[in-house]
DNA sequence: GTCTATAGAACGATAGAC
DNA sequence: GTCTATCGTTCTATAGAC
């Protein structure tokens, strides 16, 4: 129950490593390696590395999914019909707000959704529960109202757009510093979520495509 | 050197499998099989499972960027000023024309795309060579141009933003194709192609984000 | 250039003592 | 709940015959 509990180090860990290394490139003798447990003990808490991989990826996207759901909560308690930037802050900022261990952990965090969506194996994609797609749906129906005139396809089509710019422009930061032109200080995670809603907003208030 | 050559047998076998089941989820005996070919033909024709990779992703990426190349240098004959929208189709229309085979040829090089850049181990990651970086480079002079006031900084995470858009949507049309949204007759991958120029030219033309 | 055979190492899972 | 020990599998790489 504490937060030195065995089981709590394994997921600490397997989180840590799953980012860094990937699902098929972590062995469940690291993972209990960094946590300080036996090899044995992910058998016994989690039944699987397959299952460890599922409960360390519901940790995660949960309070995003949360903080998403809230957050279209507080604009739909305002007005009916939120606008577009609105949206798209409320969307993309829990993405921006993962892991309270600042930018090293923010980015990390965002590694592992990228590695945890972005492998192809079964095994890997079956955590997944039906939370993710209502909120996505809610959101999907707010900007559909904002947006009246663009097809559900092309709507979509950006929604997904959201996801890939949050997520990749993470991601890359983590793997290669060098090329992030962010400087390291302070703020730069901010610059970024205010560059994300900038970018995102515009390109979700374009007008349809014509046929 | 026929097309029935082994060594290209190998590599079509790594490309489908690398992108069905990532780098780490394919061994060498499933390629050498699907490829109809021994197992120790890895070795000879490439030395290692890393040096396949690497042939395969040299193979599948420099068409790409000699077509982004390409397709630049037709712009800058006409104008040394080439509009927003006409870059972000130069730079991105490549990304949906790889591979002859039609949509779910192009869907399923992206994923193989999407599969390296995103696997976090440096084996995979050693491919990589200059010709990437300077055609993006030119492309990030030809924006800045086209886009004053807005920081190197910023116009960089921009570019981040196109690859992300482009990248993650073929790959979830590949691995979802029940939430694509398409219909799976012809014209979805080009109606895909028009929406991501239309969003991505209204995000890359947005003001500056304020301080 | 192609094959067989195998070395050598790492892996996930689990039985069973404590 | 934690540990040791190990089973059975799978992997890459390569030596050496043809």
């Amino acid at each position: 129950m504490a937060p030195s509990d065995t089981r709590t180090q394994i997921l600490d860990a397997a989180d840590r490593l799953f980012a860094e290394r990937g699902y098929r490139g972590t062995s469940v003798r690291a993972i209990t390696d960094l946590a300080g447990a036996n090899l044995a003990a992910v058998g016994y808490h989690f039944g699987s590395k397959a299952q460890l991989l599922a409960a360390v990826a519901r940790r995660v996207i949960e309070p995003i999914n949360a903080a998403q759901c809230a957050g279209l909560d507080r604009l739909l308690a305002r007005t009916p019909d939120p606008a577009v930037t609105d949206l798209v802050e409320a969307f993309a900022g829990p993405l921006f707000d993962v892991m309270p261990a600042g930018d090293e952990g923010g980015a990390r965090t965002s590694r592992l959704i990228v590695t945890i969506l972005s492998d192809p194996a079964e095994e890997v994609r079956s955590w997944t529960g039906p939370a993710e797609d209502t909120v996505r749906e809610r959101y999907l129906a707010a900007f559909g109202r904002a947006l009246p005139g663009l097809s559900p396809e092309e709507l979509r089509f950006r929604m997904r757009g959201i996801l890939a710019v949050t997520a990749v422009d993470r991601v890359e930061v983590y793997q290669r510093p060098s090329l992030a032109c962010l400087s390291p200080g302070a703020g730069a995670g901010e610059a970024a979520r205010q560059w994300a809603i900038t970018f995102l907003t515009a390109a979700m208030s374009a007008p349809p495509t014509g046929t």
